[in-house]
DNA sequence: TATGGTTACTAGCGCGCGCAAGTGCGAAGG
DNA sequence: CCTTCGCACTTGCGCGCGCTAGTAACCATA
């Protein structure tokens, strides 16, 4: 088609049209320590460089340097919480100003015949949630230098470590202060979650173990096949106020209460979490938890970096701020 | 096994542990035409390269070869339909066997001051829908060969060749047969999704226009803070269904109507568009287009390494089946 | 026996770049 | 005056791989 430029610029051809040698350029463009550059000289590099439109080749930089400068991010193979969709925006541009490029990828337990961390040959694979021991072992294989979190699933949780931990506190805490004193935690049955579900039933187990007025059912998943069955069994049982495991569940709920007559708040009180676009859509639009991390993107860019850099990792975690947004359910 | 394996076997190991030739283990591993390698070297040099987990690496693939093998997709940055998830799914696994990797970015207005196309030099660039004229050219600058769809916005829409085109029209007459005759196009104010919204709008006229005793609103676009503005406005003209954008849009209208007191569906009918999971989640629960592309990810697999192989493009679209999903809200 | 063709390889270049190890030169120091 | 030093560069290797251009050995003919 028109405007063909199928050869690329290389920086010999800049150093070439500037009458210097490769390692020159090589030196202007990549700022390498030792080496004495006046002035005039790295200023005629780099006019010459933008003027060419010179873009360096990334492959023969990872093959020369042995860091690829790609920073891959794998999500986990559940949707994502609402709020995250900023904070990879924000390590996204933490790590562009830095000068890495961040890849996300989402693994499939069937497929993926080649996963990206063998393609890509990350300078860091980070994850969301540690890694199983198989699958950090498959990463560490492939010659990735640095995995984050470093140790298998199981010891800490990377949720306790980003102090997510406030949410089902605050839940409880407010059915509590609405008068509600039997409770239901609402669970979900997918397994691919149980572990962040494990730890919020935990949680909320534990808010309510010095409340000796207050009784709790933690043992019920919630699905669409059973949600009307489960808010009767509730119901019968004196359930008053509910606390879901996040806003899917609590809109599952909420639906089952509301064809089955039951007034809500008045006969049940939900608390969903994560607040999704989806709780103040509904009707009665829902309360829920709302969890800000203020620079959570940065944090974890900065995690990357000081693996990729091999120097001091970031000492305090992001600010998280987790809040009741009270709506109607409540 | 168990050691910090710091340095990664070349093939230049697997043919010195073989006393071959690193071209001849070369050969084997590319399946290279035109080379005559008899049955027992080949198997010889697979199971060495096997034995001492031999890993191409790619960075040095992609400098020797000029080709990458990874194909970029760009996601937009507006929230996905929910079925999209299962057909990147199915297009990452495609490509996986084809042994291409797929990557996707999402490209934020502000930021990233170096995009991925230039830092992973795809062989391909993919878009869900046109780029823009100006994106489009800094793409090819980058030194993409083949971007997907290679025209800019403006022309023939990548929805219109993908053949989303029945969902507005399933709307409109589901309506209709409701005996519904006082149509409102219940539209997205935002402005990252203004094609999709036209094209919709457009869809839904023209599906109107033979219908001379039907009426048509479709100038509304409805946000959280005008939804029961909009709501009343329409009664008051004596509109009876709504076409909506998508489900989200659905569920406002459907929340400002539910707290006006309006009756769902007997005074106001309602239909969405993509079924996501909220359509069966709000009670009423709503009624909604679903569309399933039987193959869209393999489609798009097979445009893409067509593009990366200068072969021919695949001559059909994907199967692709709308229908409506009837529920409670019409 | 010379000729041609096939088989089974190997030698080695080049992809574009980072960077270690020079090299020539003018100026400062003795 | 000679030596040393810092400056402003250049030469050139190596990263791991794809692939062209051989080459030596072994047939199969004429």
């Amino acid at each position: 088609m028109a405007g063909t430029t199928v050869k690329r610029v290389t920086a010999a051809d800049v150093a070439r049209s500037l009458g210097l040698s490769r390692a020159t350029v090589g030196f202007v463009l990549n700022d390498t320590p030792g080496q004495t550059i006046p002035e005039a000289t790295r200023e005629r590099v780099l006019a010459e460089a933008k003027r060419l439109g010179y873009r360096a080749n990334s492959a023969a930089q990872a093959l020369a340097s042995g860091r690829s400068r790609i920073i891959l991010l794998v999500l986990p193979d559940w949707p994502l919480e609402y709020s995250m969709r900023s904070h990879l925006d924000e390590l996204s541009l933490a790590l562009d100003e830095a000068g890495y490029s961040l890849v996300t990828m989402t693994p499939h337990p069937g497929g993926q015949a080649r996963p990206l961390w063998e393609t890509l040959r990350p300078d860091v694979v980070l994850g969301m949630t540690p890694f199983d021991a198989r699958r950090l072992e498959e990463i560490r294989a492939s010659g990735v230098q640095h995995v984050i979190p470093p140790t298998p699933a199981g010891a800490a949780s990377s949720a306790d470590e980003l102090g997510f931990t406030e949410g089902p506190r605050l839940q409880v805490e407010h059915l509590l202060e609405r008068g509600r004193a039997r409770l239901a935690f609402a669970s979900s049955p997918d397994p691919r979650i149980a572990d962040l579900v494990a730890q919020r039933r935990r949680l909320t187990v534990e808010t309510l173990r010095n409340r000796p007025h207050a009784a709790l059912r933690a043992e019920d998943a919630v699905s669409v096949s059973n949600a009307t069955a489960k808010v009767s069994e509730w119901l019968a049982a004196g359930v008053d106020g509910v606390v879901a495991y996040n806003d899917d569940i609590a809109a599952l709920v909420l639906g089952a209460a509301l064809r089955a007559g039951v007034r809500v708040p008045e006969d049940l009180a939900i608390v969903g979490h994560d607040d999704t676009p989806l709780a103040q859509l509904l009707v009665p639009s829902l309360s829920s938890v709302r969890i800000d991390s203020a620079g959570l993107g940065r944090y974890l860019a900065d995690l990357a970096l000081s693996a990729a850099r091999a120097s001091a990792p970031p000492t305090i975690g992001p600010e998280t701020d987790a809040h009741l947004v009270v709506r109607e359910t409540s």
